[in-house]
DNA sequence: AACCATATTGTTAACGATAACATCATCGGA
DNA sequence: TCCGATGATGTTATCGTTAACAATATGGTT
């Protein structure tokens, strides 16, 4: 007959004890680096621990403790070149304080990103990081996610006024650091390509653009904002409306709410046969790698991604271990990358 | 004096059962839709525990179960484009069979990759899929992997021979088919900027290239091939070399073991005052999105990333879940991306 | 020799869920 | 009326680890 052989092919701490002749505590304790443990025993131990293979079982030691070294991370859309930089920074900062990451990709799916996020509470993480894909203004979701406790934070796309902590750019200063760009070379008719509202960048770079505008006594014919969403084909499609106002209407310039709505909207202006920036210049935001290498090089907004993940993950395990850590908006500081597109160059 | 409140903020089957005067069994059977409970009793539980917040603890599910529906994924550089594809796929694949990733970036660094592995394993993953920075021969720590029965595989970035199930493009091929294509175009003198040779890619593609060179009879220079590693700084370094070579020595074409590495010599060969591809040719491999955006659009292979973490997801998880899953290499179609850096158009 | 401080090791219960078995009520049929 | 089948529920032990307490040994002191 065939010797019997455990299911599990993990080594355990009392299997290691049996095999010495002690109790599993000794070997715990040894294993753990605790006072007590007779100095030859704790060799003793470890030696065979190591000769039989043997791993701690977390997944023991989380039910004991409540504490898994766990966070989880959603981002809404991996492709985009921003997010993988993000990533690159809170792996960084977790790998440095020995906490595992889950990480989930939502497609900008707003009930995937619930489902991710109850995996996340079932697995008992100690904190989740969010970048929301969320584009109603029900926030009831997160509220009861804050009521129980679990430590929240936000990155690039934050839920504001309901109690956890937000990380990124400050976006309506660099809307409107980037529109009055535009306003000195001289444009008086800019339209604006702006995401959806109710998502907070959305509204933050509209409400920059409007800022810039009013500050400088520009009108703002309200045709000229233009809902594009955030993908080059939004971009695209609103782009072409704007091209088919009257000539009077036309705008010189056009402030775009990302770099990919921007590359959408030069296909639009290139099929028109116009060029860019000479019958009609354009921003985008973002610096997405591909901004510096097309043909007519996009004036845009760099936002340090890797910064914005190390400095979110080190914020929310902070809040983790200290129960006493604030709740507060965390800003980092965007800059202005000037190229050809505005009419510069 | 203040009522005593459980440290845990997370409501148990326990409580749940307290709060109806049932043992927590029957709340147990009722959640999990068990037979054998009342239909009556179900109902009141299931709202309770609706009531009470209840979310069902994996940890200690995953005690007794030895299950934790959970991968993790060890990739060597999230900046580079290719890998976010991976990862996309593999969280497509994942999703869908109610799995969880964990995923380590591991920047090249294979101290970091055990490192992560063993985390990995004390949180009890049921399976792991690696994109190796392996650049020894010493392969003894992943057949201790396997020893174990973790289940495991390789993507991209092989290790074969050890009976892990490896998935990629075939490196080989898809290397000669390139070099080939520069063969038709005339060249004679083709060089090769590869990769440490001690990994799987650069090995494979090294081969196909000398295999192409040897199938049309054409002479290799062994001055021609170049060790780059695989960014971009070691790809100017080499070609800067190569372009010393006395002028009866220098190549007319030169075949880069990726991107990056091509981006590189670009800037090289242009320092040096020559033209691309009039003066000299050259070919990538893995189509980074920048490759069709610089100002000479460069031939490349473009390897099927999304594809790639997707099947490689699905066989983890046939191996996690049916033991006599074979071990195989399997292939991912690769595609020969004509531009203009070949010498074409 | 009696005693106490200290060092070392062991025992028990708990974390939250569930498998396996035990108990109890109910009901139809002989 | 009694029996066994069935349905509903409860009890106990377990997964691997550790906190808290208990027990034992060792050595020095008076």
């Amino acid at each position: 007959m065939a010797r019997r052989v455990k299911s599990g092919l993990n080594v355990t701490l009392k299997e290691v004890a049996g095999s010495l002749g002690v109790s599993s505590m000794t070997v715990s304790r040894a294993i753990n680096n605790r006072p007590n443990v007779n100095e030859k025993t704790r060799i003793r131990v470890i030696e065979q621990a190591k000769k039989m293979g043997y791993t701690p079982n977390l997944v023991a030691k989380s039910l004991v403790s409540s504490k898994t070294y766990t966070i989880g991370v959603i981002i809404p859309e991996i492709s985009h070149a921003f997010f993988p930089e993000v990533v690159r920074g809170i792996e960084e900062a977790t790998y440095d304080r020995n906490y595992q990451l889950f990480l989930a990709n939502t497609s900008e799916n707003f009930d995937r990103e619930m489902k991710a996020i109850d995996s996340f509470r079932s697995k008992r993480v100690d904190g989740i990081m969010v970048s929301s894909s969320q584009t109603t203004l029900d926030f009831t979701y997160y509220k009861r996610i804050l009521q129980s406790g679990l430590p929240l934070i936000f990155f690039d796309r934050c839920i504001e006024g309901i109690g956890a902590s937000c990380i990124g750019v400050n976006d309506e200063n660099s809307s409107r650091q980037i529109t009055e760009h535009l306003i000195h070379h001289g444009y008086k008719k800019i339209a604006h390509l702006c995401g959806p509202r109710k998502v907070s960048v959305g509204k933050k770079r509209y409400e920059g653009y409007l800022k810039a505008m009013q500050d400088h006594q520009l009108k703002v014919d309200e045709t000229w904002i233009m809902e594009s969403g955030f993908k080059e084909t939004g971009g695209y499609q609103a782009m072409k409306k704007l091209l088919e106002l009257p000539r009077e209407k036309q705008p010189q310039a056009v402030v775009a709410v990302n770099d990919p709505v921007a590359f959408g909207a030069m296909d639009a202006i290139r099929e028109k046969g116009l060029s860019i920036p000479h019958d009609l210049a354009i921003t985008g935001f973002t610096n997405d790698i591909r901004s510096a290498l097309i043909s007519c090089p996009l004036t845009t907004i760099h936002q340090p991604a890797y910064e914005i993940g190390r400095k979110a993950a080190i914020k929310l395990i902070s809040t983790i271990e200290n129960v006493r850590e604030p709740v507060e908006n965390i800003e980092v500081l965007s800059t202005l990358k000037i190229r050809s597109s505005c009419g510069c160059l």
